[in-house]
DNA sequence: ATGCTGACTACTG
DNA sequence: CCAGTAGCCAGCA
């Protein structure tokens, strides 16, 4: 079973809550967002480790757009099934593509909103 | 405690 | 484009 999330992980996994239909995020990008900075394996390690059921997990990618899970993986190809359901299309072919166009589908959120959420 | 692995990434050659 | 490397550090044996 997921062990209980240390407070770090609980705001990774708050923030990637808020991340919308159709975007995605870094691994890197989600960690500065929760005030981690060059702790994307810890994001990584948070996706493997606690349970994900009801968060958007499909929504994260590797900064150049591939997929964390092994290439034609059962995850893998669940990821990429959910992104193409959402309008997220890969680079050249859909089926062939292994990469998602970050500067096209990259999220953008409100840098206010952020401070928000993590203000003490 | 110690060592290794991994859903990371930027950098170098 | 590919390979190696250096940081990163939670989880597990």
């Amino acid at each position: 079973m997921a062990s209980h999330p240390t407070q770090a992980q609980q705001q990774i996994l708050t923030l990637l809550a808020l991340v919308p239909c159709g975007k995605v995020v870094s691994y890197g990008q989600l960690a500065d967002l929760a005030g981690l900075p060059g702790r994307a394996r810890l994001v990584g390690s948070t996706l493997r480790t606690q349970n994900t059921e009801q968060l958007p997990w499909h929504r994260v990618v590797a900064a150049d757009g591939r997929l964390g899970l092994p290439k034609g993986s059962p995850g893998w190809l669940e990821q990429r099934q959910r992104l193409l359901a959402e309008g997220v299309l890969f680079k050249g072919d859909p089926l062939t593509g292994d990469k998602v166009p970050m500067a096209k589908y990259q999220w953008q959120p409100d840098l206010a909103a952020m401070l928000m959420l993590f203000e003490r």
